[in-house]
DNA sequence: GGTTAGCAGTCGGTATCATCGACTGCCAGC
DNA sequence: GCTGGCAGTCGATGATACCGACTGCTAACC
C-alpha cells in the first residue's frame, strides 16, 4: 500500500496528466493543493512511484506520466462516486424527463448524452430479452413459400426472422398457422419457446408451426444481444494522438458483437472501470471504459459505458455513468 | 474545352495523384504512357491548366495537384464505367449468391462490401417504403393506456409504432380493434392509409381503430428514411491527414437524416459522383462520394454510396458502386 | 531521520543555417 | 511548335547550438 503522501503525490499526477495531457514534474505537484512538501521530496517521491510501477518517464528529463497501474490506484480510491456537475445532473434530468417512444431512438439518444456529457463515445447495449414474455405472435406470408414471423414482446420489443417453409402451403394455412401460434405462446417467456405444442389437426400447418417454433427456439437465447447503440464515436477522433489508434478503436466500435460483450465481460466481472489492457482488448491498450449495468424491475437488464482514452477524467465519468444508468433503469421501468 | 493533349496530361496528373497522394511534376508526366512529349511541353501545358483553374501548386516548387475542376473533369470524361476487376467481381458474385435472411443485416453487410471493395466508407440507405402494399396490422396492448402498431409490409419490413390510447379500453376491445384493422387495411398500400375505415359498432374499439389510423397516417410518408447503414466508418481515419477532417466527417455520418438526404441530393442531380463542396456540405469538402441508386421491381428503391477522400480512385469506385448496385436491386427483386 | 536547497546532468523541443533535390518558368536553338 | 538546358524557388532534411524543463544526488538543516 502506499502512503498518505505518495497516495497524494500520485493521485496529484493522475489529475494534473488527465487535465493537460502533458508529462507532469515534480515542481507542478509540489504546487499542487494538499501537498505540503518541496519539489525534492517529491522528486523522492515520484521515484519510489515510479520504481514500484505507479508512474512511468517518458525520457530522462521529462515529467511523470501514470502507467495503468498508476490509473487504476487513482480509480480504486475515489471515496464517494461523486456527483454529477450541476448543469450536466441538470442535462440528465431534462433528457429523462423528456424521455418518451420507441425503445430504440430512446436508447441512441441514450449514448449521444454519454457522449455529449463525457466529450467520448457513448455506448448503450439494450435490455437482454432472455426471460421477457411474448405477447403476441404472428406469421405473415410473403412470397409461396417464404413467412416472416414477427413477435411482439412485453417490453415493446419486435422481433422479426424469416421463415423458408416446406413447401407451398398457401395463405389460408398459414393465418391457421399464425393464429394458432398466437394462442398457444402468448404469455410464454421468450427464452423457454417449447419444441413442440398442440396439434391442429391439419399436417400442413402444424407443419409450418413446427417451422416457426424451431426458428423462434435457435433465435432464442438472445442473452447476447448483437445490437449495441454508439453515440460520438467521432469523438474518437480527438482521443488519440496515433492516427493508427483512432482507426483501430473506431474498428472495433464498427463490430456490435465485440462491443456487446466487451461490456458484459467488464461489467460480469465486477469493474466499474477496465484500463487499457484490463479490458482485453489489444486495440484498446490506450483506452479506458467506465460501465455501469441498469437494472429494469430489478433485474440487470443491459449495460451503458464511455469510451475515451486512458486519460480521461474518470471521477467525471463515473459519476455520469451512474447518474445515466440508473435513471435509463427507471424510464424503462415506469414505461 | 481541352484538346487532346492537354486531357491526357490531366488524365495522367489526377491518376498518378491518385495513386501517390503526392503533388506530382511535369517529369513524371512525361514519362507517362500515352503522353509523348518533353517534360518541357507538359510544364508549359501544365501552367495552363493551372490557369484555367484545373490544376493548383500547394507551393512554387512543388508539383501539381488536381482541383475540384480538375477531378471533374477526370470523372466527366471516363468514357465507360469500366468492368470491375475479376477479384473484386468475384467478391461481390459470391456475396449476392450467398446473401439471404432479413433485410436489415443484407444492407449492412451490402455497406461493409462496398467498403471492402473499395478501402472507403461504405454506406447503403434502405429501399423506401412509399409504396409498398401493407400485408398485415396488428395492434398489441402492452399497458392500460398503450398499445404497438405493428405492421408488416411486402418488401419484408416491419414497422413499429406505440399509440396513446384515449383510456383503457380493455385487450378485449384492442383485439376487435387489429382484427378490423387487419381486415380493412390488408392490401392497401403504406402511402394511402386512409383517415377512416368502416366502423365496427363499438364506439370503444372504433377509438382505438382511428388513433391507430391516424399514427399510421401521421408517419406514412416514408419517402426519406432516416435510417442508413454505414460500414467501414473506421477507413476514414485513413483517408484525411487532418485530425478535424476526420472528426467532422464522422460527425456527418453519424447524423443518419444528414447522410440520407445527401445521397438523395446527389442522386436526384443525376450526379453519378459528387466532388468536395458538391457535396453541398462544408465538412465533406476534401471528400468525394460516388453513389448510384438501386431499383426493385424496376422502381427506384434506395441508393448507395462510397465515401472516400477527393483522391479516391474513381474508376474503380464507380464500378464497385454500378455493380453492387445492380446486383442489390435484382436480390431484392428476386426476394 | 526526514526534509530541503542547490547543483550538475540529461534530453527533447526549437531556432538557425546550409545543403539537397524536386520542381518550375523561361529562353534559345532545333 | 517542341525541346534541352539553365537559373531560380522553396520545402524537406540534417547538423548544430541553445534553451528549458526536468531529474537524481548530495550536503546541509531541523
Amino acid at each position: 500500500m502506499l502512503d498518505d503522501r505518495k497516495a497524494s503525490i500520485l493521485r496529484a499526477v493522475v489529475q494534473e496528466y488527465i487535465e493537460t495531457a502533458q508529462p507532469v514534474g515534480s515542481g507542478r505537484i509540489a504546487a499542487a493543493p494538499g501537498v505540503d512538501v518541496s519539489s525534492a521530496t517529491v522528486r523522492n517521491e515520484m521515484a519510489v512511484l515510479e520504481s514500484e510501477g505507479y508512474l512511468a518517464q517518458p525520457h530522462t528529463s521529462a515529467g511523470r506520466v501514470p502507467t495503468e497501474k498508476g490509473y487504476r490506484y487513482f480509480v480504486d480510491t475515489i471515496g464517494s462516486p461523486g456527483a454529477l456537475r450541476g448543469e450536466h445532473a441538470k442535462r440528465v434530468k431534462e433528457f429523462f424527463a423528456r424521455a418518451h417512444g420507441e425503445l430504440e431512438e430512446m436508447l441512441e439518444s441514450t449514448s449521444r448524452l454519454l457522449s455529449g456529457l463525457t466529450a467520448w463515445t457513448g455506448v448503450v447495449v439494450p435490455p437482454s430479452a432472455a426471460d421477457v414474455a411474448i405477447r403476441s405472435v404472428q406469421v405473415v406470408g410473403l412470397a409461396p413459400t417464404v413467412a416472416l414471423v414477427v413477435s411482439v414482446l412485453a417490453d415493446a420489443t419486435v422481433e422479426k426472422h424469416s421463415v423458408e417453409l416446406p413447401r407451398a402451403v398457401g395463405d389460408e394455412r398459414v393465418n391457421a398457422a399464425s393464429a394458432h401460434l398466437a394462442a398457444q405462446l402468448q404469455g410464454t417467456m421468450r427464452g423457454s419457446v417449447p419444441a413442440d405444442v398442440a396439434r391442429t389437426g391439419d399436417p400442413d400447418t402444424d407443419d409450418v408451426v413446427l417451422q416457426v417454433l424451431d426458428v423462434l427456439r435457435r433465435t432464442s437465447p438472445a442473452d447476447v444481444p448483437d445490437e449495441v447503440f454508439v453515440g460520438g464515436a467521432s469523438r474518437v477522433a480527438s482521443a488519440f494522438d496515433a492516427v493508427e489508434t483512432v482507426q483501430q478503436v473506431l474498428s472495433v466500435l464498427e463490430e456490435q458483437l465485440v462491443v456487446v460483450t466487451l461490456l458484459k465481460d467488464v461489467v460480469d466481472r465486477g469493474l466499474q472501470v477496465a484500463i487499457g489492457t484490463e479490458t482485453g482488448m489489444e486495440p484498446l491498450a490506450d483506452a479506458a471504459l467506465v460501465v455501469a449495468p441498469y437494472t429494469v424491475d430489478g433485474e440487470r437488464a443491459g449495460s451503458i459505458g464511455v469510451l475515451g482514452p486512458a486519460r480521461m477524467n474518470y471521477p467525471e465519468a463515473m459519476a455520469a455513468v451512474a447518474a445515466v444508468s440508473r435513471r435509463l433503469g427507471h424510464a424503462l421501468t415506469e414505461g
